[in-house]
DNA sequence: GGTGTTCTGTACCGGACGGTAAATATATCG
DNA sequence: CGATATATTTACCGTCCGGTACAGAACACC
């Protein structure tokens, strides 16, 4: 055991508490006091353990990455494009509209537009988003290779359309739109979907 | 003319200069100083003129409807709901990405998460966004009953549906998709659309 | 040319922000 | 039992926030 006195909080409580925070309130919305209020720890306590604000909102980040939006990554082995499409579109649903979360995507309203200060974010927040999307058209790109992808369609036109939908999604949900609701706009979507 | 010392400035053009700050840094990460400077006024003028912070964003998504955003309603006049909904989803890729203005779209990332002192202003975009798809609705129903949408397929997910993209779209342009990447998402999204 | 009215400029308000210094409390190690 | 190391607590820092009081400047009216 380590020496010294014992954290008396357990971190990744804390963590998943500061999570709920910025998913509601976004990065430059959440205050110092409301995280540490939710997180039940003093304000020393959250610089000692996390760094700062910034530092505490990037290791927010890889826990949704890891929690909530795991479906990314478990989407990306379904076995043909369709169903990668398909995955990945229901899943944005039931992550956006869960009601044991706060509503909508972090890392879509985190930081879309925001002041000087939280710019970093921003951009941090941008670089996911676009990494996020060159995965998908790899994948794709692999699907075609595969045969299970038309020749004629374009990994890189259809990972942006599927992108697209489910970062709109996410400001559905964020603007009150229902389970159902976006359900229904997955199977729409997935009309477009090459044959 | 009217009594008094008149304004030194025009308050169009202030309007104009504001509108670009709210669009680029969204409600909360606009601070007055950002706004004076933009509008080239000092702070009582502004107050003055507009009333407080929260007055000005208002006045500001006024403008916003009736200049850039405008394509919205000219797209609603079209013939035909297939065509409705390519207007609508061309006009937004023009709106996002033209370089003339801030890039992304204000009524979507102005107030997606914020604080408490800004939920009044994030409820207010969200029933501008509820508003505007239920125009799009009405509009895909009476294509209905026109006859120029097929009797099987739904107003409601079709205005869902596109608004959704819509949505996705200002999202995409606020991460750095191009002009031309995102026309071809709505080159793809229209592939849904029924026969 | 005074007078009333409105706008501008400066200087300021209380409060909240993110972040930290210093003292105290609680553990392990010898 | 010290001695050492880490965590918590309280109290505070400078800065910026949105908003305003007040005095002076520029006009219309009589």
């Amino acid at each position: 055991m380590a020496v010294g006195r014992p954290r008396g909080f357990d971190t990744d409580q804390a963590l998943e508490r500061a999570l709920k925070v910025f998913w509601r309130k976004g990065y430059e919305g959440t205050t110092l006091p409301d995280l540490t209020e939710a997180m039940d720890i003093n304000r020393p306590s959250l610089y000692a353990a996390f760094g700062n604000k910034e530092a505490l909102f990037r290791k927010v980040l890889d826990r949704y990455a890891d929690g909530p939006a795991a479906y990314v990554r478990e989407a990306l082995e379904e076995p043909t494009a369709r169903r990668v499409a398909e995955r990945l579109l229901l899943g944005a649903v039931d992550l956006v509209t869960n009601p044991r979360h706060p509503g909508g995507c972090l890392a879509v309203h985190g930081a879309l537009a925001c002041g000087d200060e939280a710019q970093s974010i921003r951009r941090e927040l941008i670089a996911r988003r676009v990494k996020r999307e060159a995965a998908l058209r790899q994948r794709f790109q692999r699907a075609k290779s595969e045969g299970d992808l038309s020749a004629s369609a374009s990994p890189a036109d259809l990972a942006r359309y599927i992108t697209t939908i489910v970062q709109g999604l996410a400001v559905q949900a964020a603007s009150g739109a229902s389970r159902n609701e976006l359900q229904r706009v997955a199977k729409t979507a997935l009309r477009a979907w090459p044959k």
